[in-house]
DNA sequence: AATGTATGCGCTGTATACATAAATATTAAT
DNA sequence: ATTAATATTTATGTATACAGCGCATACATT
């Protein structure tokens, strides 16, 4: 039995580069896949390569018609799709964490925060980009919810790519998530909710209304 | 090359029966699943088979681990945590629907919910159920968010088995739906989402404070 | 020239064969 | 008798082989 049942090794492996190559856009949008041709270009049989296919639907990379199987076109307006869906999830995140979240996390990922957006500038943008990937992950861990923490991450594929984080200047951002912090750390998951959902929309409407930048 | 591309032939009936056979509780909450066997009884090879998986893994039925495939405990826990995402998708798919519904299409809904509101009691609860089904599915539909579809289809598979329309009294469901289509009618986003959220939070919380009832 | 028919190729879905890792049983040793 | 070590069986992941369908090109028929 290959070490991992679940994801085992050739299937992951196969994932995580035909991943590569849609977001690199070395795969076109629109292409059609032949199986042989990808299996044989990445070094694996067709059968991990076929399960890998299936999970890259699932996240929105692939689209499987009748016709074949296709790269998913990602133009802005599917951006744009995914952030309205990643507000309502992460807002529902907050709205439950507010109950169940503890001081030291908070304190926790304030510090992440602040911290990154004092370094911003000079080392650039990945510290705080960083800081909010964990952010937003740090919440929806906490609200332990089997169904949510599934669908954020197919919806989360995209966050790597396309930086809500950083569309907007970290000036404004950083503000939300303070707002949202102490919303959480009031009890007020109504509140965080909202904020959320505003922060993550606020980012979308950025999305509708700006060219898609890819690769920060 | 088999008639159906992406969800061939053996693949969706091994999908269906062994949803069948774990929503029938023929294969019992955390049983570990055992591919050659499975394989057998259902009549296919482990290659179609091994597709299923995955996409039963997709929507919630099974769970795959480091230490094999199990089939979901699917208590009322786990059925909340459903409940709690389909309500905030669903409001978001009211939300974007408000703004693109047509008369016809509303009063085609209330149409579908009146009549079978009426005949709620005698022809038993099948008619209401349906278009409480419809319902819903229409407004994703129509929302027209690939994101949200998806997301939607994979909660709705409890859907239909744990009839949350049913749950509590149509006399009550019926006049939330009617609200619902109303702001819709009114082009109010912000209110139809409400609604819709509410509706089906109600529903959540009826499942937390009450046992499962699975079929009807 | 146009439409119908046949032949071949490409690609897919599926079954099966094989190698390896886990689990289980069996033997050996203290 | 209990543990250690080895053998045997079981189950998994992967590769490959096979069969069928669609499409295109070539050929035939009118």
């Amino acid at each position: 039995m290959a070490r991992l049942m679940g994801n085992s090794h050739l299937e992951q492996i196969a994932y995580n580069k035909i991943r590569e190559l849609i977001l690199n856009g070395d795969i076109k949008s629109g292409e059609k896949i032949v199986q042989d041709q990808l299996a044989e270009q990445i070094g694996v049989s067709r059968t991990p390569l076929r399960q890998a296919i299936i999970n890259l639907e699932r996240d929105f990379l692939l689209e499987i018609t009748g016709q074949g199987i296709f790269v998913r076109e990602i133009n802005s307006d599917f951006i744009h799709s995914v952030w309205e869906v990643r507000a309502v999830l992460e807002g529902l995140a907050c709205r439950i964490c507010a109950d169940k979240m503890d001081s030291p996390t908070i304190a926790y990922l304030r510090a992440l925060f602040d911290d990154a957006y004092l370094r911003w500038g000079e080392n650039g943008e990945d510290k705080y980009f960083e800081a909010d990937m964990i952010f937003h992950s740090k919440l929806v861990e906490i609200a332990n919810n089997p169904i949510l923490e599934k669908s954020f991450n197919t919806t989360h594929v995209f966050s790597v790519q396309f930086k809500i984080g950083l569309l907007r200047s970290p000036e404004i951002t950083h503000q939300e998530h303070a707002s949202i912090l102490d919303a959480l750390e009031a009890r007020d998951g109504e509140l965080a909710e909202q904020l959320m959902v505003n922060h993550i929309r606020n980012g979308a409407a950025y999305i509708k209304n700006n060219a898609l930048h890819s690769k920060q």
